[in-house]
DNA sequence: GTAAACCCTACTTATGCTGTCAGGATTAAA
DNA sequence: TTTAATCCTGACAGCATAAGTAGGGTTTAC
């Protein structure tokens, strides 16, 4: 089980994707630019989530990605499932139970621990995110316009 | 942040001293044999353990390892941190920032991540595991000799 | 003295993350 | 119709880390 920069690049993109959402496809380059992410490697993210079903692809020029579906819906859990694959732990829990057959007093430790990372990621959803986003936005604004 | 074997290993065998506090050392031999854990292995992460100030260590013949301290006050969390280091992310989040100094939406998804992990295993003590692995023993102990 | 056990360091092998690169396919706009 | 923007795909490389192996050194019970 492990947290890397695909599902952190994945949220960040997606955050960009909600507060266009409405605005119509925005390109890898202009999400990469403001996030400051490799290009070609966010581009192999967003081809990753096109075929999870988490966003949408507009080829050609003035194309780009959109979300698949209302903001509300997508969870963070969502996002990491889909770049880091199910959210499982490489040790030993319910789902890959070792030798001792249930036998085992380490295993509710890592279920436990699966179902509240899954229980946190899935508290936290776009919209939610894309306002709060919208919030730092603006107070960068003025913080800039005042100087 | 990842869990990988070694928190699993060490869990376990911290889990068998636990059963066997006050009952003198056990060898790496005899855990790794319990455990079916690769006893090279088993002894780098035990003296890892030690160096943290986890486990005890009598060398020599009839030696082995004990708990540093009673199992009640030894949580899944020391042992976790013990052998992965820090349990903070791989990810942006309030220890490791990134660019936008805190006017990042993303951050309090990782913070709240790491948060429950620790709260998750900080609740798990070696006593009551140990107590749990002792039942279990017993229950496979009595179907064994059922046959 | 010998065997059991910890101690320490270095090495190996495999995997996966984090990109990079090159070219192709598609489409909007000039 | 041409051009440029953009996604699509696959290959590849460099590096870090996980997971384990190997081997010698030191301490201690018997």
């Amino acid at each position: 089980m492990r947290l890397t920069a695909k599902s952190e690049y994945g949220l960040l993109a997606l955050i960009d994707l909600a507060v266009a959402w409405n605005d119509g496809p925005v390109s890898t380059r202009d999400i990469a630019k403001n996030r400051d992410i490799p290009p070609a490697f966010l581009e192999q993210l967003l081809a990753t989530l096109r075929r999870e079903g988490l966003v949408t692809a507009v080829r050609g020029a003035r194309g780009g990605f959109a979300l698949a579906r209302d903001p509300r819906s997508i969870s963070a859990l969502d996002i990491v499932e889909a770049l880091e694959g199910p959210l499982a732990p490489t040790v030993c829990d319910a789902q890959t139970v070792c030798g001792r057959e249930g036998a085992c007093a380490a295993e509710p430790v890592w279920t436990r621990v699966s179902a509240a990372l899954r229980d946190v990621l899935g508290e936290f959803d776009l919209a939610s995110l894309a306002e709060r986003q919208v919030l730092f936005d603006a107070a960068f604004a003025v913080s800039t316009s005042e100087e």
